[in-house]
DNA sequence: TTGACATATGCTGATATGGGAATATATTCT
DNA sequence: AGAATATATTCCCATATCAGCATATGTCAA
């Protein structure tokens, strides 16, 4: 055995940034999209269009309908739902300040530190 | 040129589940533990954690202080805000169901008036 | 200092990944 | 049917990644 399987869930979809770029161009536009739209915004190849969009369609994050010989994409927010609930969790390590102050000495220092420079941090924005 | 940077950002290393995983005990542990404790309770060999611990350390993910001969790892939340920031920016794809049933029905009818022989027409508005 | 313990790093092999170019597979138009 | 258009797929290459094993680095104790 060599890598982990990798592919196939939103966590690894979204680690490319191409593929967030391209899941932000799917969620401005008013609706679907067809490919040649998303390579003329882009800048892009066309196969890498529809390679990143494979990926992404893979892990069910956009939804396709073809209408003509165009391939309308559009996205899929559930998916984005799993990667919402799980950092969510840690929600608590980035919002109670104060929390994680007391978790470790550093931050006691940091905070102290921060409460003695108050006077001189009241004149500078 | 072949693949992208990919590393130094929090989405690709919480793309790895393991990392996750770890991530997960870090969390859910009261304050910090050394390796030997998450590799006990992991059951994954000490190179195997150090080097994930490596990876997480490299984004800013995880904080280590030196103890003795321990090191001694705790979760750093603010990294993990990032991710949070950008997902939730797709709430409404995901929590609002009559934006996502009134954004579908539009595709739909779209979709209809294509199918139905408006050969006559040719690119969208 | 020597030795035991804790952790990090280096090396290797197998595999996945992304980009580029070429090609294949629809689908519409004439 | 044949040409043109839109999109997907295939092949190759360079590189990144993970696991496993061996080894180096750092720290405490006798």
């Amino acid at each position: 055995m060599a890598r982990a399987p990798s592919n196939a869930d939103a966590f690894t979809a979204i680690a490319e940034p191409r593929r967030r770029e391209l899941l932000n161009l799917l969620a401005r536009g008013d609706g679907d999209q067809d490919v040649s739209a998303l390579v003329e915004k882009l800048g892009w190849t066309q196969p890498q269009v529809s390679k990143h969009l494979g990926v992404l369609r893979a892990v069910g994050l956009v939804s396709v309908v073809r209408r003509g010989k165009r391939r309308m994409y559009s996205l899929n927010g559930e998916e984005l739902k799993t990667v919402y609930d799980w950092v969510r969790s840690y929600e608590r390590f980035w919002d109670h300040q104060l929390l994680r102050v007391k978790e470790r000495a550093e931050g006691m220092k940091r905070e102290r530190d921060a409460v003695e420079g108050l006077n001189k941090r009241k004149a500078s924005p």
